[in-house]
DNA sequence: TCTTTCGCATACCATCGGTACGTGAATGTG
DNA sequence: CACATTCACGTACCGATGGTATGCGAAAGA
């Protein structure tokens, strides 16, 4: 495919405006409530465009979600990396998961709409990719290095997942600026225990 | 009100035919994917009937969420209640949640649609007053007790809340019969953190 | 230059959630 | 018992929505 010629920018920059203007109505008002002839009016085109670029609503979102998802993995990611030790990488990055996730513009789209929209088995794949994987790794490499209790992963994958989901639900529509600063403590509490959990077997070797 | 005579159980009647069957529905395709045309054609009524009782169709979804969440929060509360030391009815309780949540016709209307379709703040709200408030009390009252340490318990809550939350969600999914017992175990764990991880003030009385 | 491609607009469709109104049996009243 | 009223629905209909079929004009290949 070629990416330069006058045919592929102007539909790249069609299909970004489309990006651009849904994400923006997705975010303020959800999914269902947004219809795509207002959607084609924001950007300046018409249904038509919308059809030739995307399949259906539903596809439309997912390139939203998508869009959304990579740049809460870039930032986590950016904040983690400037650490060099594993422990250090996982709760740095986890917070810096909370705070990402609770940015206006991602909220709803990610969290509420996403899971109801491609189905949860669909939303968890494409959260997976993006964000989970590293988390994922992270606590793999904490067992090997031997910081962590053996363990299966995916479980606590999943648990530590969804508590920083639902933590950043609840905080975007906090008024107290102290649940922030508590709810990390919290979650950093709950971390620090997986380091200190030694394995079933207290005495012996 | 009345609730005998002719007119009023006839409604009632209605009214739990409805409630049947969208619930059946939903849970199986999603709220976005059903239609009232469908809902009242398998409760043998028509639209009239259904503007009758419920003013619309988000209306409808929400009387059936609250039917599911009273469900769940049953089953959970009825597990707990045979114990009486505060740790057990804690872990049990969530123990309960867990495979409660697990089951079908329950996921998807409580814990994917819920918040899609509500809005995620009103959806707290229901699943406060029905689940979440218990667990919130039991945190309460072990601090209180002196079984965990004295910290904030919004925090805790929903953190531990959206981790029940996504491990059910990943375990009704799951294909793996040995992912459910590793979960309880990893839960176990993180909250067997909360019992130990005393600030001060170890051995006492 | 001539043909083909394709990005997009226009016009249209079936279905959806929701509403206005009619109807007949159950209910209150003398 | 006769009569008026209530009310639980059914019927008919509406605007808006997601989606499609088709036409067009400029860019791209030959």
């Amino acid at each position: 495919m070629k990416t330069h010629g006058v045919r592929a920018q102007q539909r790249e920059q069609t299909r970004q405006a489309l990006l651009r203007e849904s994400r923006r109505l997705f975010a303020d008002r959800g999914y269902g409530a947004v219809s795509l002839s207002e959607i084609v009016a924001e950007a300046g085109v018409t249904k038509g465009a919308l059809y030739h670029l995307f399949e259906s609503k539903a596809e439309l979102f997912r390139a939203v979600l998508e869009q959304v998802q990579q740049e809460v993995a870039e930032t986590v990611a950016r904040t983690a990396d400037v650490h060099d030790d594993l422990w250090t990488r996982l709760t740095v990055g986890c917070q810096a998961f909370l705070t990402a996730s609770t940015a206006p513009g991602v909220q709803r789209i990610m969290l509420v709409d996403g899971p109801a929209v491609l189905g949860w088995t669909e939303w968890r794949a494409m959260d997976e990719a993006a964000s989970a994987r590293h988390l994922a790794e992270a606590l793999t490499d904490l067992i090997k290095e031997g910081t962590i209790a053996p363990q299966p992963v995916a479980p606590l994958t999943h648990l530590l997942s969804g508590a920083m989901n639902e933590a950043a639900l609840w905080l975007a529509g906090s008024d107290d600026p102290a649940d922030l600063p508590a709810t990390q403590a919290a979650l950093a509490r709950l971390l620090e225990a997986l380091r200190h959990a030694q394995p079933d077997i207290p005495e012996e070797v």
